[in-house]
DNA sequence: CGACGGATTGATATAGATCAAACCTGGTGG
DNA sequence: CCACCAGGTTTGATCTATATCAATCCGTCG
């Protein structure tokens, strides 16, 4: 199964909520989030999506919600209608496209337990700690989105995700080597 | 594809997180709802599933949600492993489930922004237009659920759900008819 | 009738939002 | 090389929506 190669700039729009969703992606640099907007601005950060992630998988023909580039990326696009028929034939392609999907809704319930009834202390850690995870438990890791990204991702101000990183910085949990790089301490991030 | 029937009680537990998930659910009559704990008893409900839903869909051999039975009801439950090989050989059945987990996607991301980013009163305003929705938009609806599983549900407590739908109430948008029934008004729930 | 499991209502506390300045930092141009 | 600027971040002061704690109420069922 092969696709087009694309490129997007910081900030740069994939696709728009509503657009018709023909393509599937797959990233393979740069960091992408996914989101949606109410009338009146305010917006919800479903996931971010890394180099291997696939995203844009929808029932029906039309985006539910919009991607974004929150760095500069690449991706790889399919063809939605030839991926489907693919997989009809493929029974690993197909597998594996299921897999994607239910461990997406895995992740989704998760950030559901995050978003309903997690405090904001809660959150930032389990943020943090997801980033680590995704950088194999690195000491020290980038944090490639802004606070903003992060407070919409986890249902927080940004005011709030910055003085939350703070304290945790006091509280010895973390140091904080600039605003985009965070060294997990000793006592790691466990709860 | 036919499965076996099972019955369940009001609140009794269909499957729970961290059990073997060799089945998929189907919803035949009464509520379930699926939810996540955190250690100290927090709870999320994912969702509301009734008749004619399918749940249960898992990426690995463990389940990472509970179900419970919201209202007496009865599932028919299908070995997952004899519906995946099923799905690989019809073709029409693989793109059924594809479509049921897409769907399910989508309603997660809408959930996601209603649990980060809507106030009190937009999530009980929601939770009711989906409850009217589903009852084919009838002037008065059942709530079949408690206000502690519609918290649950909407990252609120009990409390605030009552007070929201007494001010709603108040305000002329709906009139309860006892706790579970709700008649809305004609001004309707838009937004 | 009495009791028990919701549901509602009331009084108060508080986590996080909002409004408003500073504060960096990296890039640009003089 | 430095001053300046713009975007993003942090910090401070205050406000408020929602949580929490605590009765009371209601309806159903024995």
């Amino acid at each position: 199964m092969m696709g087009s190669a694309m490129s997007f700039e910081r900030n740069e729009e994939l696709f728009a909520e509503e657009e018709p969703a023909d393509y599937v992606y797959k990233v393979v640099s740069g960091v992408v989030r996914t989101c949606k907007f109410l009338e009146d601005g305010r917006r919800q950060i479903g996931e971010f999506h890394f180099p291997g992630d696939v995203f844009g998988f929808e029932p029906c023909a039309n985006h539910t919600f919009s991607a974004e580039a929150v760095t500069p990326c690449r991706v790889v696009i399919v063809k939605r209608a030839a991926l489907m028929a693919a997989a009809g034939r493929d029974a690993e392609l197909g597998s594996a496209l299921w897999i994607a999907a239910t461990r997406e809704l895995g992740r989704l319930h998760e950030h559901m337990v995050l978003l309903g009834r997690k405090s904001a202390r809660e959150r930032v850690m389990a943020f943090l700690a997801s980033a680590a995870e995704r950088q194999c438990d690195a000491a020290v890791i980038d944090i490639p989105m802004s606070r903003q990204d992060i407070a919409d991702h986890l249902g927080l101000t940004i005011e709030t995700v910055s003085r939350t990183m703070t304290q945790l910085q006091e509280t010895g949990a973390i140091s904080l080597e600039g605003s985009r790089r965070v060294r997990v301490g000793p006592v790691r991030l466990a709860a």
